[in-house]
DNA sequence: CCGCTTCCTTACCAAATGGTAAGTACTTAT
DNA sequence: ATAAGTACTTACCATTTGGTAAGGAAGCGG
């Protein structure tokens, strides 16, 4: 396992996970050492200071996005938004931290910030959506806020999973999360089809 | 003004703008206090620890959203819920803080919660979109999941204002709104409609 | 065996943070 | 006039925080 042999690796992941869940803010250096079982000076052996770590973790988390896109070969531009988009259910409804952090990037990012580690993702979205037939002749802001729309719903939904959990119990949460992973199929559908 | 005379009012309002933007790590209550021109001490004079005044924050944020539902008089339930849906748009557009708040309750929210001050807000739009015809003899569970992708919509849109403008500029970010909005519309109507 | 790199530890620190204690100016009711 | 309440202030403090400095163990090529 990378896992085992690559430390810097390790620290990375317990750090994608626990800002995801936390916030950069609502992490401390010392949590991260003691889920990874050192003192926060093996941290900042690897990572000069915090901001870094939180940096590096939202420049993987970029990676990570775009090359979701990139993965997938499907031999229409519309199969292949809806495979995408279907990957990004599941995997947000099983493995929230991305979307957690996605959203939490959105909202930490204020007017003042003119490089967003998202918009790379952003624009490759808008590029792939506008080869299908529906979007080809929209303006990208148009596609922007159509994408927008469907990628708010989902992500949504992905991260209020642990709270819809503490509010409504597990079954309630599993039954929930097969109804949205329906209606969100339909609205992907409903994306990449005509109207 | 109630802003001149009330000053624990007026302490709320700054700090439920502060929290929305930065979430209840990333806001000091040396920052708080600096805001509103005087000494941290101002503050705890009114509201003993800064978890206490997180709690008033959103137990205020939870009042705002279900009295906006009640406030709403409309002669049939689908109505009601377009009005009330189309001004939440307006007003998430505009003024994003509540929906900034709204998403880091969910996000800070873990499965341990079990009470969540947002839950008798989800109640109520369940219980008012139960009562029209397309949702009348439906599942609790499967309302929730529509709205959730309704609401999630136009939330994460309009959290994203900031970032958006950040990335594109002004003028493209009123342009983007222009056309979330128009989307944001349509969503509504599909929704509140019959399918 | 030796030096070098990798990965980590203990020891330490200045600044910031949430919070306490005590006192003060101003207003209002008696 | 005075007692009481409101809305603060200054002074202070224990703890936590991100970060520095220095050293040590383990592996490894020569």
């Amino acid at each position: 396992m990378a896992n085992q042999t690559d430390p810097r690796r390790r620290y990375l992941e317990i750090a994608t996970h626990r800002f995801a869940e936390r916030g950069f803010h609502g992490v401390t250096l010392a949590a991260l050492a003691d889920d990874a079982g050192v003192t926060k000076q093996a941290l900042l052996y690897f990572f000069p200071t915090k901001e870094r770590l939180y940096g590096e973790v939202l420049a993987r988390l970029a990676e990570r996005l775009s090359s979701k896109i990139d993965d997938i070969d499907a031999p229409t531009p519309e199969q292949r938004l809806v495979t995408y988009f279907e990957a990004h259910t599941n995997g947000a409804l099983s493995r929230p931290d991305d979307a957690r952090l996605v959203i939490r990037v959105l909202l930490d990012t204020d007017a003042a910030t003119k490089v967003s580690p998202l918009k790379p993702y952003l624009e490759k979205l808008v590029a792939v959506t506008r080869e299908t037939n529906r979007w080809k002749d929209v303006s990208r802001e148009e596609v922007l806020a159509g994408l927008y729309k469907l990628i708010g719903a989902i992500q949504y939904f992905a991260i209020s999973t642990p709270a819809l959990r503490g509010m409504y119990g597990t079954t309630t949460k599993e039954s929930l999360a097969t109804h949205f992973s329906e209606q969100s199929k339909a609205a992907i559908r409903d994306f990449v089809d005509c109207s």
